[in-house]
DNA sequence: TAAATGTAGATTGTTAACAATATTCATTTA
DNA sequence: TAAATGAATATTGTTAACAATCTACATTTA
């Protein structure tokens, strides 16, 4: 069975919700009306309220009965170090489901999103930088194939979202973001599972 | 604010469909069309849709697009030795937050859920043992008093809820699932916080 | 003045009709 | 016979109208 060509219209516009948030071109605590993204997507208010009920799921935005949604606040500071081992656990068991089957078209996907990082890094633009960084560790667990695996991920990560860009501000020099990523594609390409994880748990800190 | 007295359809079918599933009143792999369930219900597909959406978050239907949902097969036990070291490292991190501000409200409130566990496990009503075991659990959680904490271990929790009634009908004795919580109390009562964790990675396994 | 009440408007919740897609099964074709 | 084709039907995807609820703010009342 392939993997679905087309998606419905709320699938799209999930992902070019979660994208703004993760940018920042739509801040924290921003409400999100449904006729307003309506007409700005150009479908009715179904797919819009489909859309906003997967990013509540996610974590991404607050829902209250009747009084619609708002872009979550992220989390504190000190869920920080609560946060790195759960993302470790995870990100560890996607190599185990993975790492046997890659295909050169995995590397080339995540090779893309690298180039983006690069460009973003050398003008400093630190919203791409966050987009492409949270894309990079979301495809990763993508490739595990397990749903529950995503699902798990991704709310987390969705709560943390602005640690990635404060992060990203405390490095001298924003290309070292990028460099960071190239030796967990180099062990994989290798075909060093230990090595690959040993990488990995180096990455996330 | 109260927390949502009246709550919306797609949330109350949600409710009684998951009911259904885990009581095992419909059967895994089995169909469930939004026309005949909007019929059951009374209401029309809109609220339908959302509480399939929701179940499909949540692990316990499948859907393709275009073609419906089905009650999924129950997933695979090797999801389990992901979850047991995130549930460790999220409870973990609970008992620092709570435990040196624990109230004698706090353990009525455990013993409370204890007892109705207890009852039914004598019962041998599995549907109450998992909804007082996560209950329990989510109050461990909810003591530490951290919104992302909880919205994370309950993200979690409710993509595998389906685990916990399943790890409950592999006990020979249904009471043991009771007694194993024991230990986690009387450990806080006696104030001993590395004792509560050592309980708490012996309890979650 | 400050709390309570009551509108008008904005916004979400629900419904039912219409559109697009998938499934079924009889028919054709090699 | 077995695969390919093509309606008819079943089912999901999307839309737009209507209903219910909340919000804001002016007005009343103690």
């Amino acid at each position: 069975m392939e993997p679905q060509l087309v998606r419905g219209l709320g699938e799209q516009i999930v992902e070019r919700l979660r994208e703004d948030i993760f940018a920042g071109r739509i801040a924290e605590g921003e409400r999100l009306r449904e006729m307003e993204l309506a007409e700005r997507f150009s479908v009715s208010r179904g797919p819009i309220r489909e859309a906003l009920r997967q990013l509540s799921w996610e974590g991404i935005v607050d829902t209250d009965r009747n009084r619609g949604a708002q872009v979550s606040q992220s989390a504190s500071d000190e869920i920080q170090e609560l946060i790195i081992p759960l993302r470790r656990t995870i990100e560890t068991y996607a190599i185990k489901l993975f790492y046997d089957n890659l295909t050169e078209e995995d590397f080339s996907r995540w090779e893309r999103i690298l180039d983006r990082m690069k460009t973003a890094c050398l003008e400093k633009d630190f919203a791409t930088i966050s987009e492409m960084d949270i894309a990079f560790h979301r495809l990763w667990v993508e490739r595990a194939n397990s749903p529950d695996l995503l699902a798990i991920w991704s709310s987390i990560v969705a709560r943390v979202r602005r640690h990635f860009r404060e992060s990203h501000l405390e490095y001298e020099k924003p290309i070292h973001v990028y460099e960071e990523h190239l030796p967990l594609i180099s062990a994989l390409r290798k075909g060093d599972r230990d090595l690959a994880i040993e990488c990995l748990e180096n990455h996330i800190r």
